[in-house]
DNA sequence: GCGGACTGCTTACCT
DNA sequence: ACAGGTAAGCAGTCCGCG
């Protein structure tokens, strides 16, 4: 159960930090209001609270700014269930004798993997750590087989009792109720789906309102903490806490703007204050600790940026040090995360750090989790560059760094009207987890939860993983790349050369398409019925089911049309309300990064509903997809040049043309087929997934080309970036003769200072990441790793996640890191070859020879390596 | 003993 | 811990070469 997976760290029992966190809920001074009424609120959280004995949710009210606690007050249970009769738990003494057994009770539940009803045996317990919370010893391992028996205490509430965690709610009589709104848009929407199945209908209705109930603006308030050091650049073990705490910097949305600094002797005053920020001095360590504790427990979010894994983790062992009490401080560990006992922490760390945040919800703005990365990308503002170490710094520079530093953590959470606040508020409704869970859970976390949740809503027997494998096999195709398990996209080859005129016909979301119409989910695909094995799946050996509609495509496919029909294309509907768009278009993202990993946790064998079948039934459909398109496209007399996936590139194509294609496909492949961008022109080099493209404003894609990876040295980008913006101006072919000049004295150029030695270090650095620690580099080491071993051995801390900056040089290592190497080390022609590698893929595509370009003599051509 | 062909590892990208 | 497919650079290995 979740107490007892959270608190394995620190040497302590679980039921030892449960106790802790219970006391800290229950007996910290801070504990929010219960109230009998409330306006209404909004669900920020649900946990469960060891001291009551039952769930606690905590509400936000808008109104007042404030939290509130619920308590469950409708004798809701933890429980798992099992297929063993009743009579025989019932006979079961180490079950009935357990002390936290409660009752058992019999249960009928829809068994989706045998498609029948089943009884099971509900055992109700008293508390969630007796289902599972100790090994060995809990319920669910005195059971020969439970089913539900690992999901988390407050997740199976919330299931049970339909609360969905960010939707509004008012507390009346003691009782929580949901909140009915008039939701404009929603009879529209309904009306779109009017003739679906009553199963769609249903579950549009449920649907429907999380995604058009207003956002509320939440209080809330960033924090960033100050440590000392006695080594410069080495970051203090927060499990220790062993130095002072030199401030505390806040800054909320309220208009707090404060700094807690702790007096020092020998520091100095300094000048350069931050502007507006006020700043109060401590003589004692402890007292300015307990003013950074109610600060904190006066918001309802407090936002940190690895707080989880520094700040609160800091204050709290620091605080436990200075002899707080228990009770005194409003933090609870858990092994890898920082919770609040009144209101709740978001740390923007963690949900940065999620891929599909990332890549879908940012567009892959951000390319390093690093707070000034992140707030360089998105809202452009940079940390304050320091020029000494921490220890050294005036009060003033030390205040203006800590202050900037919990600023930009909470204009990470402002910009563009609050989108971050909006994404998170939508990611809660849709996934149903709680705001702590679903800041820091990844995606597949969520869908798992959101399936779960609807398993729950029509009585499915959650299946257990090892029963859908074995029930529905592993996946029967090969995949091209080794050690991966089945077939993926398929990747035409590109026509090289520079193309005029070039349409983009995209699959709006493909696969969630193909999940939808081919009626793809655990269940139905390879079921029992006869009759259905003749609906195979194109390219597999798989089948589906023609008797009953799949969960997982009902809600994947229900969401794909909600964002097609509706969001999608009002999100850029100039003619609506500024403010009704921008909803819109959070909306719309939201969902996106939904969609687009529904398809991949079918197919990842952690996902707890992994089904393979289903996974490269996905693939193989859009394999025939895409293939038939192209077939039609060539009857139809049109010139596909490119295409990954979900996309052909289109060479001049009539209106009458691309129309027939798309009619056809809609007709033909039930897919929607739209013109995704029209290029001016696209310059194609033999590589795939790899083109320059201008659009006809003069906007330029570069996709996958080196000239635009994070790790080619800069000096190559600036090259690259100058000779994108020479591509962007040319109109017609005409203009390329002009163009391929300006193109040339641009390589030449790069070429010539290299020679001459006229790049800096930093310059000519490779900027790599380090993906895991040092130490687990066994098989071969790379030159990121020879560098980021130097650097260890200067006593520099050199972890996971890190980015190494080194150079080629010419001593027999052939690497070092940035910071050690000088100058005249540089193994300059040892960057010849990247020069070449980047501008080659542009100059193919001009038809350009990058040596002639160089103008290298004959005889160095032959000798030139790699160029046979 | 050395160099080319090859495989495998690693990172960063595309959809 | 969402998936597979593609590219690049380098490390390490094998094999043939008097």
């Amino acid at each position: 159960m979740s107490l007892a997976d959270y608190f394995e760290e620190e040497g302590v029992e679980a039921e030892e930090v449960e106790e802790e966190l219970e006391e800290v809920l229950e007996e910290s001074i801070y504990e929010a209001e219960s109230p009998r009424n409330t306006d209404v609120c909004y669900v920020l959280s649900v946990t469960y609270s060891g001291k009551a004995g039952k769930a606690l949710v905590k509400l936000y009210d808008p109104s007042k700014g404030c939290i509130y606690f619920w308590y469950d007050n409708t004798g809701h249970k933890p429980y798992c269930l099992t297929n063993v009769p009743i009579d025989a738990v019932k006979r079961n003494p180490r079950i009935v004798t357990h002390e936290g057994f409660d009752h058992v009770e019999e249960v009928v539940k829809y068994d989706p993997l045998a498609d029948s009803e089943v009884v099971m045996t509900k055992v109700v317990a008293k508390d969630p750590l007796s289902i599972g919370g100790r090994p060995r010893k809990s319920i669910r391992d005195l059971l020969p087989a439970a089913w539900e028996a690992h999901i988390k205490y407050h997740n199976c509430f919330i299931y049970d009792t339909g609360i969905v965690p960010g939707m509004p709610y008012r507390v009346v009589d003691g009782s929580l109720q949901p909140v009915e709104l008039s939701l404009e848009g929603m009879e529209e929407v309904k009306k779109i789906f009017e003739d679906e199945p009553p199963e769609v209908k249903e579950a549009l209705n449920e649907w429907l309102p999380l995604l058009l109930s207003p956002a509320p603006s939440i209080r809330r308030a960033a924090m960033d903490i100050e440590v000392y050091s006695p080594i410069p650049d080495r970051v203090p073990d927060p499990r220790e806490a062993e130095y002072k705490v030199l401030c505390i910097a806040f800054s909320a949305t309220d208009g707090l703007r404060k700094v807690l600094m702790l007096r020092r002797e020998g520091v100095e005053e300094g000048t350069e204050w931050p502007e507006g920020v006020e700043v109060e001095f401590f003589e004692d360590e402890k007292r300015m600790l307990a003013e950074a504790f109610k600060i904190m427990t006066s918001y309802p979010v407090l936002l940190t940026f690895n707080g989880d894994g520094f700040d609160l983790r800091y204050l709290w062992h620091r605080a436990k040090r200075l002899g707080f009490r228990k009770g005194e401080v409003p933090i609870a560990l858990t092994k890898d995360s920082a919770m609040l006992a009144a209101g709740v922490h978001v740390d923007l760390y963690r949900f940065f750090h999620n891929r599909s945040v990332q890549v879908y919800a940012f567009g892959n703005k951000y390319r390093e989790v690093t707070l000034d990365a992140i707030a360089e990308a998105l809202i452009g503002h940079a940390k304050i560059q320091l020029s000494k170490p921490m220890s050294e710094l005036s009060y003033a520079e030390l205040a203006a760094y800590c202050f900037r530093d919990a600023d930009l953590t909470l204009r990470l959470t402002t910009f563009q009207g609050d989108l971050l606040m909006k994404l998170l508020l939508l990611f809660m409704r849709l996934s149903k987890l709680p705001l702590e869970d679903v800041s820091r859970l990844g995606i597949s976390g969520w869908i798992k939860n959101m399936l779960y949740f609807e398993h729950r809503r029509r009585g499915y027997l959650i299946p257990r993983p090892e029963d859908i494998v074995g029930v529905k096999g592993q996946a029967t195709t090969r995949a091209k790349i080794k050690g991966k398990k089945y077939l993926g996209a398929i990747v035409l080859e590109p026509k090289p050369g520079v193309h005029f005129n070039v349409l983009v016909l995209d699959f709006t979301s493909l696969y969630p398409s193909i999940v939808k119409t081919r009626n793809l989910s655990y269940e139905v695909i390879n079921c029992p019925h006869e009759e259905c094995k003749s609906n195979v799946i194109p390219g597999t050996s798989h089948w589906v089911c023609l008797k009953r509609r799949g969960l997982t495509s009902l809600i994947i496919g229900l969401l794909r049309d909600i964002r097609a029909y509706w969001f999608k294309p009002r999100s850029k509907d100039k003619a609506l309300p500024e403010e009704l768009r921008d909803w819109y278009g959070v909306v719309d993202r939201s969902l996106k990064v939904i969609l687009n990993a529904s398809y991949g946790v079918m197919g990842a064998d952690n996902f707890p509903l992994y089904c393979p079948p289903v996974a490269e039934s996905t693939t193989a459909v859009g394999r025939y997809i895409i293939t038939r398109t192209i077939e039609k496209a060539r009857e139809l007399g049109m010139e596909v040049i490119y295409g990954d996936t979900d996309s052909i590139f289109v060479r001049q194509p009539s209106e009458e043309q691309v129309k027939e294609l798309v009619d056809w496909s809609e007709r033909e492949l039930k897919v929607d087929l739209d013109v995704d961008k029209r290029y001016r022109y696209v310059a194609l080099p033999s590589l795939k997934k790899n083109y320059v493209g201008v659009m006809e404003d003069g906007s330029v894609d570069i996709k996958g080309m080196m000239g635009k990876k994070r790790n080619t040295p800069a000096f190559i980008k600036a090259a690259f970036v100058e000779m994108m913006r020479l591509l962007s101006e040319v109109r017609s072919p005409e203009g390329f003769e002009e163009a391929k000049k300006a193109v040339r004295d641009v390589v030449q150029s790069c070429y010539y200072k290299l020679k001459n030695r006229q790049y800096s270090l930093d310059d000519l650095a490779f900027r790599v990441m380090l993906s895991k620690p040092v130490s687990s580099y066994e098989k071969t080491t790379p030159p990121h790793v020879k560098a980021a071993k130097l650097l260890l051995n200067r006593g520099r801390e050199v972890k996971a996640g890190d980015i190494i900056a080194y150079v080629k040089t010419r001593d027999s290592l052939g690497v070092k890191p940035v910071q050690l190497a000088r100058i005249d080390e540089i193994d300059f022609d040892g960057y010849l070859s990247h020069i070449r590698t980047a501008f080659e893929q542009v100059l193919e595509a001009l038809d350009v020879n990058f040596d002639e370009v160089l103008g290298v003599r004959r005889l160095e051509w032959f000798l030139t390596p790699g160029k046979a």
